[in-house]
DNA sequence: TCTACTTACACCTTTGAATAGG
DNA sequence: ACCTATTCAAAGGTGTAAGTAG
């Protein structure tokens, strides 16, 4: 753990150090070697693999409010030719809206009881979305962004004891249409809902995806992940821009307060903040 | 002509209400 | 009255092909 201040030492030796981890970590990994790519729509798609992750190291019986947000991870967009290629500077950010647990606010016993699915997410490239999607640009790589805040209401946040965790094997590339035939044929095998296009089955497009040898080096890592490989995030600095490293990343954000009544507002990585509660059926 | 995006579609899973049985 | 299991229809999540837009 590399502290940032003096103060941030005394406030971490004060309780256990906060950590996240990825549960589906070894299929994203199986994604991440391949290049994920996640389609956005007008009206909103899932992801797939979806955030699934576990916490530990809260204070039981505090509140805390769990989030996620989208990172571009560099300054510039991608263009299809053969493969991805950049494609000059990056479209100015869409706004940035976050998606909050529905579990949001609760205790920390209650957060490090099981994990946390974040299936409920969509993505969208729509920028007038009015259901409160997550809205970002085709053509352009994020990754996903974990909060941990300590507060009593999703709606006045203190921004002291917020903690932030991301992985870089989440990076993906957002598109409209697939891109690379391996990412769809990973999709496909793995993702329940796309059972009918798998070879073998009764729909008629199931036998033009091409078969891939990619497909069985994904399987094995699928039987790791089986066996629960997570990886948990710890201390640790790398800008955006760069190829992130192999560890995770966490960050010790400013301290300061944060209204969640307001519209939009800035999170601490300039970029325009709309909250966002996710609805269970 | 090319690339990116949208839409309708068939096929599938998930959800939740209704019902039955203990 | 209460709980659990089962059934089944509706809602919703998929990638694809074909079309549109620029």
């Amino acid at each position: 753990i590399h502290n940032q201040s003096s103060q941030e030492e005394s406030l971490l030796s004060a309780a256990p150090p906060q950590q996240v981890t990825l549960e589906n970590s070894g299929l994203w990994k199986s994604f991440h070697s391949i290049g994920t790519e996640m389609i956005i729509t007008k009206h909103g798609r899932r992801m797939f693999p979806h955030c699934n992750v576990s916490i530990t190291g809260l204070q039981p019986f505090a509140n805390y409010v769990v989030m996620m947000d989208m990172v571009p991870v560099e300054s510039f967009k991608y263009k299809v030719s053969e493969q991805l290629l950049v494609a000059g500077k990056a479209e100015p950010q869409p706004p940035c809206r976050t998606f909050m647990h529905p579990d949001s606010p609760a205790t920390g016993s209650h957060w490090m009881k099981q994990s946390l699915s974040f299936l409920k997410v969509k993505l969208t490239n729509n920028t007038l979305d009015q259901h409160g999607h997550i809205i970002l640009h085709s053509m352009h790589r994020y990754y996903p962004r974990f909060h941990v805040v300590q507060a009593d209401s999703p709606y006045i946040v203190r921004w002291s004891h917020f903690q932030t965790f991301t992985f870089p094997e989440t990076a993906f590339t957002a598109v409209t249409a697939y891109q690379n035939p391996k990412i769809t044929k990973l999709k496909i095998d793995h993702n329940p809902f796309a059972k009918g296009f798998r070879e073998g089955g009764t729909h008629s497009h199931s036998k033009r995806l091409p078969s891939s040898s990619q497909t069985e080096e994904a399987k094995t890592d699928l039987a790791s992940d089986s066996q629960r490989s997570p990886k948990t995030g710890h201390y640790s600095t790398w800008a955006p821009e760069q190829e992130p490293p192999e560890s995770l990343h966490a960050e010790n954000l400013e301290m300061q307060e944060y209204d969640y009544s307001c519209e939009e507002q800035m999170v601490p990585v300039s970029v325009s903040y709309q909250p966002y509660r996710s609805e269970l059926r």
